[in-house]
DNA sequence: GCCAACGTTGGC
DNA sequence: GCCAACGTTGGC
């Protein structure tokens, strides 16, 4: 079993929403990093992954969730009415993908970016990393432990 | 709103 | 394959 990180944007889709989705869960899709996707891809049923809020204030792991469905395609990549259209998707040729996953927890406490900086046992936290963008990483369990820790208070 | 960092695009 | 220009991300 493996542990993630999933950046949104609350504006655009929090953990509130995903609270009250049915069955609070949600396809992860609009991701168009390959990066990124190549790590969603690399997710299993029963994965873990940390809910992050960026551009917001402030910045925050904000809860968890679980993998429910592996990477399928995203099928916004081929809508013309989405932000995201991507021209060259397509329903035989996706070129993106996207998991499911279900919330599995909103923390008592959400844990600021400025707060995470702080602790030594998450120095290596690719979220930290000077200049890092990507949306989906991976953590170590060590670090997903951490971060649940600190959201106990 | 600013800007640093990064990814992508496209000319050569 | 190089690299300049451009677009995007996301903290501040």
């Amino acid at each position: 079993m493996r542990h993630w990180l999933l950046k949104s944007e609350p504006d655009c889709f929090s953990i509130a929403d995903l609270a009250r989705a049915k069955k609070k869960t949600t396809c992860w899709d609009g991701v168009r990093n390959y990066q990124a996707r190549n790590f969603l891809r690399a997710m299993a049923v029963g994965d873990r992954a940390l809910f992050y809020h960026s551009s917001c204030d402030p910045p925050a792991v904000v809860g968890t969730v679980e993998v429910v469905r592996a990477a399928y395609p995203d099928p916004s990549a081929w809508d013309p009415d989405d932000d995201h259209h991507d021209p060259r998707a397509s329903p035989e040729n996706p070129v993106w993908s996207m998991v499911d996953v279900r919330l599995e927890a909103i923390f008592p406490r959400a844990v600021p970016l400025d707060e995470l900086r702080g602790v030594r046992a998450l120095a290596g936290l690719e979220l930290l990393r000077r200049g890092s963008r990507l949306s989906v990483h991976p953590v170590s369990a060590e670090e997903f432990r951490t971060i649940e820790r600190l959201a106990r208070g």
